[in-house]
DNA sequence: CAGTAAATTTAAAATCCTCTAAAATATTAG
DNA sequence: CTAATATTTTAGAGGATTTTAAATTTACTG
């Protein structure tokens, strides 16, 4: 069977996301598809995806806007764009968010999966594609259990705390904003989430610890980094 | 495996882009893609690179003023620009800036390759590659941690202490100016920024006082110096 | 050499971060 | 449904980092 793709489709034209993510799911992948920027985003913080197709129009949130959201907490997933037209000037605030292609409506399906095929082949060099297992140092951790081992230890996180261990992990060896982990886990950066997040940062330094190699640095005024 | 060269890869042509950068890492270099000037450049300060290579036609900054930034920090980095067609007066402006070569477009990937080593197999001799651990006379930064150590003690740094170190490591001997290192580090070289870094200078020549060879001076109106 | 600009330091202020503990809320088991 | 337990939020004291202030010293200019 194939590799185990995960797909994130927004697209809020009913008809056409549907047929487009029976398609996808037909040809092997695992697409979820969600109807709205809003919607998207939140799947996505959930969730690994290995590849984001973002309709450009969309009502309650368009597809630059959820981009940037995404790209806010994860600058290497590749997002391809789904634009109506072929409008210069919106393709071109696209790539500048760091699109990694898009496709002017309408398209075929065949064209579709080929640019998802030849973008995964491109970056799968240097991103390891999501595992079930995340390795971080010494320790591994499983995001659907939600377990954190060592050949001796194991622990058992808190939703919370598997999702700033998750995020810090997407950014490893680079800043995770303040703000960005706020508004992905906690949908609000208010002060007393920031202290919320303080407190589960602290957490997840103790677990750290078994591995004296790991550890989450602070960047005044900005955020964490998860160095490994 | 090849030692790790870090290339700094800045087009907006996301098709020539991905297709050089995918070459480049199929060779076994460690090349980050960049898709305008002024990411490229906050890519470049962010982290230590081995060569950039710039196209010089590009949207929101082109490569000859992201190529003076570069040097504005940088003076020894190779720099590479890919110039549109055989435009004499450019390229002149470029090797004025300080290139290394240039390429003109369309380029095949060997001849890139080609040039890449020819570069940096001419400067490797007096430029050590990034390494993790950077040697200052007879102390031992390591970036990533930012910690500073020696035989006996250990400080650990904060992160504008560690970014300007690192910024007048990379112009050690020669002089870091004052507006670069203020745009580079806070951003904006307004006059309280530059009240904000003298008092860093102050802590960092506290720190370097562990091997007394070491010093930091002031060139009047200009800069700083950091002699090793 | 006098006047001005720039650099140096120390100290204080402002902001941000850290971690423990307790309170509030949600979840689960009986 | 209620009690026990787990998770998350709130509170707060204490630290760390960065910025601002200001007094003093050093360097440049005419």
């Amino acid at each position: 069977m194939k590799k185990d793709i995960k797909v994130l489709l927004v697209e809020d034209d009913s008809n056409l996301g549907s047929i487009t993510s029976d398609y996808l799911r037909a040809k092997g992948y695992n697409c979820t598809w969600e109807i709205n920027g809003e919607l998207g985003y939140r799947e996505f913080v959930k969730n690994q995806y290995d590849i984001v197709i973002l309709d450009v129009m969309m009502p309650i949130k368009d597809g630059f806007s959820t981009a940037k959201d995404i790209r806010g907490i994860d600058k290497k997933v590749p997002i391809i764009f789904l634009t109506a037209k072929s409008m210069k000037e919106d393709t071109l605030k696209g790539f500048e968010i760091g699109a990694d292609d898009y496709i002017t409506k309408p398209f075929n399906m065949e064209e579709l999966t080929a640019r998802i095929s030849a973008i995964l082949k491109r970056v799968s060099s240097d991103t390891e594609s999501h595992f079930d297992d995340i390795k971080i140092g010494k320790l591994t951790f499983n995001p659907k259990m939600q377990i954190l081992s060592k050949d001796d230890f194991s622990v058992s996180l808190t939703t919370k705390e598997s999702d700033l261990l998750i995020l810090l992990y997407k950014n490893k060896n680079d800043i995770l904003e303040r703000d960005h982990a706020l508004k992905a886990i906690w949908g609000d950066d208010n002060y007393f989430n920031g202290r919320s997040m303080d407190v589960y940062i602290a957490k997840l330094r103790k677990y750290l610890k078994h591995d004296e190699q790991i550890q989450i640095i602070n960047v005044h005024g900005r955020g964490f980094k998860l160095l490994t």
